[in-house]
DNA sequence: CATGAATGAGATTTCATTCAT
DNA sequence: TATGAATGAAATCTCATTCAT
C-alpha cells in the first residue's frame, strides 16, 4: 500500500516529496515539545524524521519557520475537525460543554498534539507570532465557546448570574493542567494522575456551582 | 580602609559583595523566565546582574548549576512563609482553602516568582532533579494542603462526598491559569485579565459545587 | 512522432538539446561575472540557463571545469575573429593600431564578452590554468601585436625609439580601465562614463606622445 | 619592547585587546586578495591572524562587515599620507601630476595595500557600498586631482586643450594596469614586468603628447 | 574578587554533487 | 536526456567556559 516497494533493504536514500514535510513537521513537534525551541538541534529533528539536516532546509528556511510551521500544521487540521465538532451540537448549553470536554478527553489528551500547550506557554515570549497565531485560533475560540454557552444558559435560567468570561477561564483551566501535568512534571510524580477523571469531577462540581437551584433534585424541600 | 573592616556600619560596597549571588539569581530568574533555559545567555544574565560573565563562575560552576540554584533559591524563603502563614490558621476547612487563594493572589501572583511555574513547565523534562523538587516542595505540599482541608470538611459534613485528590486538583487549576496567563499569552491578548476574579469566582463557584446542603441559605424553603 | 526524427527540418526541440551547452556556458559567463566563481551558485547559473541543477552535469564534470569551460569557449570563436580581422590590415603601423582598437570599442567593449578580463583579474590566482590560457591567447597576442606594431614604425621613423614593450602596456592599460570600468564601479558613478571617447583620446594623446616630428603638421613654422 | 615580556614559550592564550582587530584586518585583507570574498574562509583568515574563528567574532559581527572594515580601514590611514603628500606639491600641474605617481610607484605599488584594487574589481558588485566607498575616497579623489591638475595646465597655456576628464582617466589607467598586473596575471608570467618603468614611460608619453609646442624645444624651428 | 579577551565545541546554514525516477 | 529530492561535507556563527590580568 506504500507508494514505494516495502523491500527488505533498508534504502539510503529515497525520493518522497509528498510525505517529507508532514513527517518532518511531526518529528520536530516531539522534539520541540520534549525540548522547548532552543533546546532543540536540527541533528535531532533530522535523524528522528530519517532526514539529513540539508533535507530540512529543503522545505523549511531555517529552524525559526520550521517552529511555526510545527505549531500552525499541527494545529490547523484538527481545527477543522473541532469546529465540526462543535457546530453539530444540541442546543442546551451544559450539553454543548459537556461535548467539548468529551471532545478534549477522548480525542486531545491523549494525542500528541497535548504537547502543544506546553510549546505555546514556554515559547510565546520568543514567537509573539506564533502567541497570537494560538491565541485567535485556539484561545479565543475556546473562550467564545464556553463564555456565549454560559451566558446562554444563565439567560435561559439554567445557571445563576455570574461572569460568562470569568466563569470560561475557570472552565477552561483544569484542561490545561492536565494537558500541562502529563507533559512536565507528571512523569516524575509516583501517584497517577487521570485526567479524564478530573474533568468529570470538575464538571460536577461546576456544574453543580453554577446551578439556579439547590443542587439535588432528588432530595425533598424540607417541610418547615 | 581594609577591604572587610568589620565595623558595626554596613557598607554599601561590602554590602554589595555579599549580595551579589542574590543579584545574580534574581537576574538569571527573570532571564530563565523569559527566554528558557536553553534560550538564555550567560551574556544575558551577567548584563542584567550588572556583572561580567566571568563573575558568574564565581558563585555558580555552571549554567545548569546556576539554573537549579535559581528555582531552589527562589522559592525557598518563601515557602517558610506560606508554611508559617498556613500554620496559624483557623481550624475551618473553607476558611484553610480561602486563606491560601488569599495568600497566592496577595502575595504570589504580581509576584516575580510567579515566572516559576512556566519555567517548571517548560523544563522539567530537561531537569528531573528540578522537577523533583519542585514536585516535592510545592506541587505536593499545596495538593496535601488542598487534599486534608476537602477530606476534612467532608468528614465534618461541610462538603458532599468527593474525591478529595481530584478537588485539589480542580482548586489548583486556576491558580496555575492565572500564574501562567500572565508569563506567556496575557501580554498579546487585548482583553484584560484579571487574576484576583478568576480566583474569586473559582472559590465561589467551587465551594457551591462541592457543597453537601441546597446552597442558597438565605432562600426560604418553599412552602408545601 | 519520434524523439528523434531526422528530418530536413529543424525542430525546435532537437534544435534545443545541441545548443543546451552553449545556452549554459552563456548563462554561467553572466554569472561567474557577476558574482565570482565562489560566490556563484550552480542554483543560479540553472536557473538562468533555464535547465535544472542536474542537467549542468550531463555537460561538465563539475563547477571548476564549469569555468574553465566558460572562459575559454567564451574566447575561442572571437580569438579566430580578431585575428582574421587583424591580419587583413594595411602595412602602416599607426593604422593597425587604430584598427585593433576600432575592433575593440566596436566589438568588445559592449558585448557580454567584455565581462572576461575582471573574471580574469579575480579569479587568475584561483585558477593558474585559466590565466595561463588568457596570457598564452589573448594578452600574449595583444601585445605582440602592438609591440610589432610600434617596432615597426619606429625602424621605419614613424614613431620616436622608446621600449616596445611598455608602449604596449600603455598602449593596452585604457582599454583595461574601461572594460573593467563598465563592469564593476561605472554602475555605482554617477558621471557618465564613455569608453569609446576615453579611446579615442587615449589614441590622440599616444600617437601625438610618439611622434618623431614635431607634432602638428598642419602648422606653419613661426617665421623668424 | 612588545606590551608582553618574550618569552621562549609559545602562548596558547594571551590577552592583546588593542592589537587584536589590526591583526585580523591585516590577515583578512591578505586572505580576501588572494582568494576574493566568497573564496575565503574565515578558518584561514583566523589561522593567518593567529587566533581562533571565535575570535574574528569578538571584533567584527560577521564576515560581510569584516571584508567592509578591511577594505575601508586599510585604506583610510593612507588617504591621510596622500592627501598630505599632495597638498604640500608645487603649483606647477606637470609637476604635481609627477609627483602623485611618484607617490604611488615608490609607497603604493609594493605595498600590500595594492592589492586593494582587485578586490575592489572582483566585489564592487557583491559591495555597492564598498563600491561606493572607493569611488568617493579613492577614484573620485584621484580623477578630481589629474582632472584639475590638467585643466590648470590647459589654462596656463602649457598643455593643449583636451578634456581633462577623458585625460585624468588615460592618466590612471596604467596605473590601474600595474597594480592588477601584480596581482593577478603577472605572476603567472614568464616576462619581467617592471611597473615603475611603465609609469615612466607613460608620463614621459603622456606629457609629450599633451603638450602645446612641438616638442624638442632644442630643435630649431625650420626657416621657411 | 572581578574582569573580559580568548577559546573551542557544537550549533545553524549553505551548496556542490549524487542518483532514483 | 533531464529532473530535482536528497545528501553530506564544509562553511558561518554562537556561546558556555577558561584564565591571564
Amino acid at each position: 500500500m506504500g507508494t514505494t516497494e516495502t523491500t527488505g533493504v533498508e534504502r539510503r536514500w529515497s525520493r518522497r516529496k509528498e510525505a517529507r514535510p508532514a513527517e518532518i513537521v511531526a518529528a520536530a513537534l516531539e522534539c520541540f515539545a520534549e525540548r522547548g525551541f532552543a533546546g532543540t538541534t536540527l541533528d535531532t529533528v533530522a535523524a528522528r524524521a530519517g532526514v539529513t539536516k540539508g533535507t530540512l532546509y529543503l522545505y523549511f528556511p531555517n529552524k525559526e519557520e520550521l517552529f511555526k510551521a510545527v505549531v500552525r500544521e499541527s494545529l490547523l487540521p484538527h481545527l477543522e475537525g473541532v469546529l465540526g465538532e462543535l457546530s453539530a451540537v444540541p442546543d442546551d448549553p451544559a450539553e454543548r460543554i459537556r461535548r467539548l470536554f468529551g471532545f478534549f478527553a477522548d480525542r486531545m489528551l491523549d494525542s500528541p498534539l497535548s504537547v502543544i500547550p506546553k510549546l505555546i506557554v514556554a515559547e510565546a515570549g520568543n514567537f509573539p507570532e506564533i502567541a497570537r497565531f494560538y491565541l485567535a485560533e485556539v484561545v479565543s475560540r475556546g473562550r467564545g465557546f464556553l463564555a456565549g454557552a454560559i451566558r446562554q444558559g444563565i439567560e435561559r435560567g439554567q445557571f445563576r448570574p455570574i461572569d460568562p468570561e470569568q466563569a470560561a477561564y475557570v472552565l477552561l483551566s483544569p484542561m490545561l493542567l492536565a494537558v500541562l501535568w502529563q507533559r512536565s512534571l507528571g512523569p516524575f510524580d509516583d501517584r497517577p494522575f487521570d485526567g479524564k477523571a478530573l474533568i468529570r469531577t470538575h464538571l460536577d462540581v461546576f456544574f453543580r456551582g453554577i446551578a439556579l437551584e439547590p443542587q439535588p433534585p432528588d432530595r425533598e424541600p424540607r417541610p418547615s
